[in-house]
DNA sequence: CGCGACCTTGAGATGGCTCAATACCAGTGG
DNA sequence: CCACTGGTATTGAGCCATCTCAAGGTCGCG
């Protein structure tokens, strides 16, 4: 509770340290570079959605919660992701790093209105993950959720049998919708059906073939 | 199995009556009108996204499901909603028909190319209701995921305090991903508690303040 | 060395699932 | 008018996957 007060006022005093575009797939941003610590909010649900966001190094998770604490993280935001952006004036989500992060904000219009496709391709994307991430939340057992989960990081992330996972356990199970000690047990079982190797945030993926077809 | 097969080669079969756009809130469409029987399907996922679709009256629902049979539905589509548009050129999901239903169709490119800001919109509506779904889906035990369900389609479809429902306890089941056993208790016991009053696909909420504060 | 954050493991509790029976209702045919 | 049928919904009883609660392990850091 008061780290995350602090976290909110926070955010104003934005490092003034001014930094180019990128020049990879997603819409490129201008803006200042802000660095933030694990579990710090970059914007709490009901915040005014001024400005959008890029992740430079590290990530961001968007959460969406109950009034009794239960969490939903919706979406990873891993380096190069733009996040952030809203249909109406405000966050619906809290966006929080995952882990020691840096980020670019910009200022609403100066992001990619000259190239109104590639907002919607954006968002198309971002709902297409929604989607499938609903099919996995709604009809898969534990130890499914947890495959396609290394599947989809191993494939974001490394060289696609091999992944070092930038959040915790609670952030995995909070996304997957799922406790944090099943998530744990899950992976065990992976680990003893000889799947893949795990060494705390180290996976490497032994058979991606059989992991995949886990998840049918 | 066969049926499936059927209601896909049937979709060639177009009823060539054109109609005229309707005037609401969502994009204009021009094109042929088509109806359907329940579970009849409209596309199936790997179809080409050719044309674009608009619930004239009825519903329809958007369909992932695994190899074995489990179904998510992801949204409904009531009177009114457009639905079918992709980023890509294939349909990700299943779309069929929730009850008796009518739509029109309309090619690819001759919806809101001209208003691209609408589609944009559009998208990142579904998008905002697929998050908050996920949460529902993830978070919410099953009395609550009912209530919310009720809640939102009392809002949707009728004046605020009933509904008829144009869906099976199936659909809902899959929709809120539940068994249809487990649907149906928890609506005996909302009722149990004085929340709602259900005759069959009847909903009187009865105390619409009580049942939104269960969903926190 | 000791502390705190994070993760794993175990044992028991439980919400939701499975399986099975029954009820309900519309349509159909005798 | 009733019997039969098929689709849909409700209810019950037992089971199991996942959660809860609790203990212990690991690792980095002061």
């Amino acid at each position: 509770m008061l780290a995350e007060r602090f976290a909110i006022d926070e955010r104003r005093t934005i490092d003034p340290e001014p930094m180019g575009a990128c020049r990879d797939g997603q819409p490129n941003l201008i803006g200042f570079a802000r660095s933030l610590s694990r579990d710090q909010q970059v914007f709490t649900a009901g915040d005014s959605a001024d400005f959008r966001y890029k992740v430079i190094s590290g990530g961001v998770c968007a959460v969406h919660s109950l009034a009794d604490g239960r969490r939903q993280i919706i979406e990873f935001n891993l380096s190069s992701d733009v996040f952030g952006v809203e249909v109406d004036a405000a966050h619906r989500a809290a966006a929080e790093a995952i882990c020691d992060t840096v980020i670019i904000s910009a200022r609403r219009p100066s992001l990619a209105e000259h190239q109104p496709d590639g907002l919607l391709r954006h968002a198309l994307r971002e709902l297409q993950r929604c989607q499938d991430h609903l099919l996995t939340v709604g009809r898969r057992t534990a130890i499914e959720r947890v495959a396609v989960f290394l599947i989809d990081q191993a494939e974001q992330l490394g060289p696609h049998d091999a992944v070092t996972l930038p959040m915790s356990r609670q952030d995995i199970a909070d996304y997957l919708g799922l406790t944090i000690e099943t998530v744990s047990r899950a992976l065990t079982q992976l680990q003893a059906r000889g799947l893949v190797r795990i060494d705390s945030r180290q996976v490497r993926l032994l058979s991606p073939a059989a992991l995949t077809q886990l998840c049918e």
